[in-house]
DNA sequence: TAGACTCGAGTGT
DNA sequence: CACACTCGAGTCT
């Protein structure tokens, strides 16, 4: 590739490590106030005598429903896992009704309450992080697309996520897992006019697999990649085993540390891997997008 | 194995799950507390008018400033990254000074400050959990060799955790990474009277390795066995790298699910695994600490 | 609907 | 210090 002259420039710099972790900073900060509503209304009934006087009231109103589950350190998933009976017996043992009018026991239940929604807010967090590199590459692609006036179709799920990217005889899919692979697959790009789930067992219609891995943080690069890798063995394992060439295989990465950069970099020079790029870096992207469309 | 006649006796059960997630949020509620000295630490200079000017004056206190770090949504993770110059700018421009003196205001950050620590709670709990397996699993084997009247030396490191178990000719290590396999695991029997490093590296000192996976939540266990098998797999390819037959091997899992208690159940069929034991279940636990032991 | 993804929170070597 | 561990917080298929 020519925008991957050597190992060295696939490095994440530490300035992208900084912008990384800020923008994630910028926005907890600005989704920290979706779990106010919840503690504000706990205040508001809390604050009225008698409105709070067992499980019961609490289990017949949402918010303080949800404001509890915090309070008594209950994620979602651990709720779920625990059944509704279980969580309202937490509840009525945990919560000291007795006290629910003082301020200090108010103060306190509010503070594990944030704590827990702290914990949710990670794990969002950990999600949009994954969403937005994903939207971040699908826009390069789109943005190639355009830039060589060719046609192309977007398709998103309710949520606003790219899902799908339709242009001449071929779609780009997100997060699809064939069932002769076995795998989830980050992105794949297939040989049709129209996606359809029956195309995915269809091996020559899988013209690229690609691995994408969002997360800046250093520590879990290599992590990453180790995983990324095994995916994409596991591919081309499954086309051999059936005597089939592998399709293009691409690894796409925001956080990409010397050691892995040396065996990313062999891939490329093998030919074991199509392409990679650092997701930061618009050279490699672009050059990728190219390779991709080309296919 | 005795006390694993088919595969579904190695699954999980609800009622296992449901302990499991009751502990950890009991935990939590525990630790819950830790943060607070930081937080009334915070009310307490905001009170008084003029201690807290400007970033300097939150640099200067080691607990202003990790109250201020949490209010700027920054882990310590992130904060290492970012480097002491540039969270002292992240929190020069986040935090509103003029406003410090309004209680509004301070309840705000009191709650970004709380959205922070709770996902640092949770880290310490994942920690925590996975340590809580070990200590489990150890705890059973010196029980185990206790019954057996055999003498055993138990050594922990300075966090109280056992890092290390020796009886007769037999040292059972936690946590080591052997250079010749090149991932750690989990635990590992070594045929020495003592521990040295070295002996990792010497392929037929290694009686037995073992994976542990102690986290509960089903969405996660599948993963983790997969984690695991690859470790597994791992360790014996090194073995036959070397023209070496591979040590016995080990898998103790808290969350075992349908379809991967087939697969392993499969392994323990033909061999590959010597032993596996659902960490809730004394019986599987029993006999694989016997198997342990007598090798 | 069960299962497998997203990734980094802390911790240890 | 760089890296590799612990595991579950949401989320999507």
């Amino acid at each position: 590739m020519e925008a991957v002259k050597s190992a060295k420039d696939l490095v994440t710099t530490r300035d992208d490590v900084v912008a990384g972790f800020r923008w994630q900073a910028e926005e907890k900060a600005l989704r920290a106030n979706e779990f106010s509503a919840v503690a504000d209304h706990f205040y508001y009934k809390a604050g009225k005598v008698g409105e709070i006087k067992g499980v019961d009231d609490i289990v017949a109103d949402d918010r303080l429903y949800r404001f509890a589950l915090g309070a008594c350190a209950l994620s979602a998933k651990a709720a779920q896992q625990l059944g509704r009976e279980t969580c309202r017996e937490i509840i009525g043992s945990t919560i000291n009704f007795a006290r629910v009018a003082e301020i200090e026991y108010q103060a306190e239940l509010e503070r594990r309450y944030f704590l827990t929604c702290g914990d949710a807010l990670g794990g969002s967090m950990r999600n949009a992080i994954g969403q937005r590199a994903q939207n971040k590459l699908s826009d390069y692609v789109c943005q190639y697309l355009s830039d060589g006036q060719i046609n192309h179709h977007v398709e998103r799920n309710g949520g606003g996520k790219i899902t799908e990217v339709r242009w001449a005889h071929r779609v780009l899919v997100f997060d699809r897992k064939p069932k002769f692979i076995g795998k989830n697959i980050d992105f794949i790009l297939l040989d049709a006019g129209e996606y359809k789930t029956s195309l995915l067992e269809v091996p020559h219609k899988l013209l690229a697999c690609g691995e994408l891995k969002g997360g800046i943080d250093p520590a879990g690069a290599d992590e990453h990649w180790k995983t990324a890798r095994a995916a994409l063995d596991r591919v081309r394992d499954a086309f051999k085993d059936r005597g089939l060439q592998s399709p293009a295989l691409f690894f796409v990465g925001a956080a990409i540390e010397q050691s892995m950069a040396a065996e990313i970099f062999a891939q490329l020079t093998n030919g074991t891997l199509a392409a990679a790029a650092n997701l930061h870096h618009q050279g490699q992207l672009a050059e990728l997008a190219k390779i991709l469309t080309n296919l």
